[in-house]
DNA sequence: TGTATTTTAATACCCACGTATGGGATAGGG
DNA sequence: CCCTATCCCATACGTGGGTATTAAAATACA
């Protein structure tokens, strides 16, 4: 049997690279040869691991979902497991966490949020490629719905609250900060400060 | 001297022709020989107007701005004008209508909305592309906290909100459901739902 | 050590794009 | 009537993109 390589850790690799140079220049200067040369191979085993560039886009958007919902996610678990009351930390200021993992506050999440504006845009041509996107939306929506319910239950939250409404507000509202962030009109701290100011809106008086 | 033509007019003519393009397939896709197409014209009375692509998107998205802004100042007007206390309609009602001006509710608005997260990608990369967007994000934003501060003070929306926060959070919001939208994880009754619910939590009880 | 098979590299192909060019049509002013 | 500047079109050029092809290198197992 001839050479045996990881093939998912070589596409991690790729996707990484990919998110490299989308970060720099945009996902529309990411061409093939480029993504060789950062990634520090030749475009010849670019193709080996990915048929066709579409094949490689849709690994891309599917790992920069992955990578974001991990971290958030990992935020879940330590909010104290399967629905329990048994938290450290508040319901509010678990979602502003929430809220700065998913804004663009740093390189590394700026190249995220442009990977996935990017996708975005392309969402109505090919949707198959934003299926996984998705899914991990609706997954999102539903934890802070049960999250905001069970937080006016423990009295932390205003009980006329409409959980569901609540959610697709604040989820919306992020996404449109974060846009407002790459596009130049809104610096990371107001961003903070405007997450920070509605929370306190819906906290118990 | 030759033949006349009204330039403003051909620009927006071909403006136009790529706003429609880009509602069908996005803005990638509109190439100067399918602009060219759409319009009517040949492409070389594409590049007699606009001496490179680049020169016409800049057009186009002023264009696409000028547009949207142009509806809602229509709006603002209706209310009222300079500020006093003698419009006919709510302020909320008035918040209600611009946030279906935004949202991608019809095939015109998704065009423009296509067109306006097209360049959205792009600002990191070319910020003079969309320097006409950001003046008028600006003087939406003014007019916006504006108008909840004089409903404070009407005694329609609740003293206690901080007018500025409250403008951002509202066009962020927004803007996160025209996302949401385009991206097919909520449609259009919702997001106006959840925009409804919003304002009505901003009101006075 | 041989060998089969994966991995890598080099390079050729073809097409679509933005741009450049040259000429012809059009029409207002002398 | 003609002339000149504008307008418009057809077509050509060069580049860069994704894809395809081919062969060399590398390596696990017999």
């Amino acid at each position: 049997m001839p050479k045996k390589v990881d093939h998912d850790e070589r596409r991690r690799h790729i996707a990484e690279a990919v998110l490299r140079i989308t970060g720099r220049h945009g996902l529309d200067h990411a061409t093939l040869r480029d993504i060789a040369v950062e990634a520090g191979i030749s475009l010849g085993a670019v193709q080996h691991y990915f048929r066709s560039k579409d094949e490689l886009l849709q690994h891309v958007i599917a790992h920069t979902g992955e990578q974001v919902t991990a971290r958030i996610m990992a935020g879940f678990a330590g909010l104290g497991g399967t629905g329990d009351t048994g938290g450290t930390i508040s319901v509010g200021s678990f979602l502003r966490v929430m809220a700065s993992e998913m804004l663009p506050l740093d390189a590394r999440r700026r190249a995220e949020r442009r990977v996935l504006q990017a996708f975005g845009v392309r969402a109505a041509d090919a949707p198959h490629l934003t299926e996984p996107l998705r899914e991990g939306n609706d997954w999102l929506h539903d934890r802070v719905a049960e999250l905001i319910g069970q937080a006016q239950r423990d009295g932390e939250l205003r009980p006329e609250l409409h959980a569901g409404h609540e959610s697709i507000t604040l989820l919306a509202m992020i996404e449109g900060l974060a846009s407002d962030i790459m596009f130049g009109v809104r610096d990371p701290g107001q961003a903070m400060e405007s997450v920070r100011y509605h929370l306190d809106r819906l906290a118990a008086r």
